[in-house]
RNA sequence: UGGGAGGUCGUCUAACGGUAGGACGGCGGACUCUGGAUCCGCUGGUGGAGGUUCGAGUCCUCCCCUCCCAGCCA
């Protein structure tokens, strides 16, 4: 038994689009559950729309998501000669010939079949040519697909599909120009590399018939087939950029963790019974093929946030430091100016469904609120809080053992002798120095906050307060 | 038009031919620091019509709806 090879082969031509990364993902869950291989192979045949600039947001997509390849990337560009070698072989070996017809030709031939309610086909007419018609322009060189007999293939999706020679055509293997096209060169391409499984989207199924007679004229078995449902947007299409965020690093932007994405993914047309946030080890030991749902699936951007959440909840608070410190340099904070940042990542956890909010949240440990929430300042910052803050203050201006333990009994301490409940003291001291209604609990705030800090802002608080009062 | 694939709560998904359940979302409640955390409850579905069967979401037939392919894009 051939060790297991899957490939993941996008084009460069945008972005790494999410149902991109979930065929991706499939692949590379495959290839890891059985001790195979991945390869990452870029298809840039079409020269016009394919950049170096996508083929970076491929990799970088990739690097991000961590679906690592153990070969590649390879690109089609580079393989030219070994396309054309096997056209020449095909043409030499009569399984392919020279077609002279005209775009022209073949247009008005798709109408006119359309009208007379037949397939758009080509219709074969350069098949049997002996010799180039008078006037000929350069030939496209076409596979002489077999005329009669049937495709069979058994997907390990959807099941046995059957496919009639009757329907297919002799499609176009190598344009004018000498380029190759799509359906020769992903079997070239997964021959020579000794792809043994095949993971891509469904729309790519009714391709299938025609790549496989394509190998059995190489001389090779096919690969195994598994084709994956669309992902869809809200309205029923196929997911694109009307609906919303579709690329990778878009998600990567917004403050997702790549195993978050990754789950979103997986749960996206696979499932292991009623679990829902799987770890990156135990989609590797669970998934197979055969669990891949058979119908499309709609993209739900809220399932996407809980579980981002879920796996921020979930993770060691050195994993989210990691990507938390490029959200908060993006906002020009340097992680050392402050706590350590592992220890806002603990406090901080519970509260924030993306790192863009957490680390918007945080901004307060590293320097000043700028300025108060409007609404909170009204409810707790006024002259009738005044009294909580100053004793606050007084109290925590006398600690010397900065921990929360010893911050929570003065909070307490100032409630008790104000009579007040213990929220009536603790949420004006967190806008006081949060600047807003939320945060970690008031003792780790504080504590992460240290004692200058906090006693400077509960200080501004408090004069902020007298102004507002002196009108 | 021809061919191919699908159809379970709003969304994702589970259910050997034998109790239609879970999650997200939505609505409500509880939680003596805020809750964006936690706990509890409610809501809500097998596209339609026949057939087979003791029994069908599950098998069969027809109808309806959706997606995909028919670029010398991939």
């Amino acid at each position: 038994m051939a060790k297991i090879k899957t490939r993941f082969a996008p084009s460069p031509t945008g972005y790494l689009h999410i149902g991109g990364a979930r065929t991706a993902l499939y692949s590379w869950l495959y290839a890891r559950r059985h001790g195979g291989h991945f390869v990452l192979r870029i298809e840039d045949t079409d020269r016009e729309r394919s950049t170096q600039e996508s083929v970076n947001v491929i990799l970088e997509g990739m690097s991000w998501l961590g679906l690592d390849y153990d070969e590649g990337p390879f690109y089609q560009t580079e393989r030219f000669d070994r396309y054309r070698e096997l056209t020449q072989r095909l043409l030499d070996e009569g399984l392919a010939y020279r077609c002279y017809c005209s775009k022209e030709r073949l247009d008005a031939l798709r109408q006119e079949q359309m009208a007379n309610k037949q397939k758009p086909r080509y219709d074969g007419r350069c098949r049997d040519l002996t010799e180039p018609p008078e006037g000929a322009g350069e030939p496209v060189i076409r596979f002489r697909n077999p005329l009669d007999g049937e495709v069979v293939v058994e997907d390990r999706v959807r099941g046995r599909v059957v496919f009639r020679n009757s329907e297919l055509d002799d499609l176009i293997i190598a344009r004018a120009d000498g380029t190759p096209t799509y359906n020769f060169t992903v079997v070239v391409d997964d021959m020579d590399m000794g792809i043994t499984h095949v993971v891509r989207g469904d729309d790519h199924l009714n391709n299938t018939p025609r790549q496989v007679n394509l190998y059995r004229a190489l001389g090779v078995e096919p690969p195994v087939f598994a084709h994956v449902p669309m992902i869809l947007g809200e309205d029923g299409k196929r997911l694109s950029k009307r609906h919303g965020a579709v690329s990778v690093l878009q998600y990567r932007d917004q403050g997702y963790l790549p195993e978050a994405v990754l789950n979103y993914l997986v749960r996206l047309g696979w499932s292991h019974g009623d679990q829902e946030v799987f770890t990156l080890d135990e989609m590797v030991s669970l998934f197979d093929l055969e669990d891949i749902n058979h119908s499309a699936s709609t993209f739900n951007p809220q399932k996407l946030l809980w579980l981002n959440q879920q796996h921020i909840m979930r993770a060691e608070p050195a994993h989210v430091a990691r990507y938390l410190a490029h959200h908060l340099g993006e906002r020009d904070i340097d992680p050392a100016d402050g706590p350590p940042l592992e220890a806002v990542v603990a406090a901080q956890q519970e509260r924030a469904k993306t790192l863009v909010e957490m680390a918007e949240n945080s901004l307060f440990f590293y320097r000043d609120p700028a300025d108060y929430e409007p609404k909170a300042a009204r409810k707790n910052l006024k002259p009738e809080t005044e009294a909580a803050l100053v004793r606050v203050r007084d109290l925590l201006s006398e600690l010397e053992d900065w921990r929360p333990e010893a911050i929570h009994e003065c909070v307490l301490k100032a409630a008790e002798v104000l009579e007040l409940k213990l929220g009536k003291v603790a949420q004006p001291v967190r806008v006081a120095v949060s600047g807003g209604p939320v945060s970690p609990p008031i003792d780790q705030t504080l504590a992460l906050l240290g004692k200058e800090a906090t006693l400077r802002r509960i200080q501004a608080a408090i004069d902020w307060i007298d102004r507002q009062a002196a009108g």
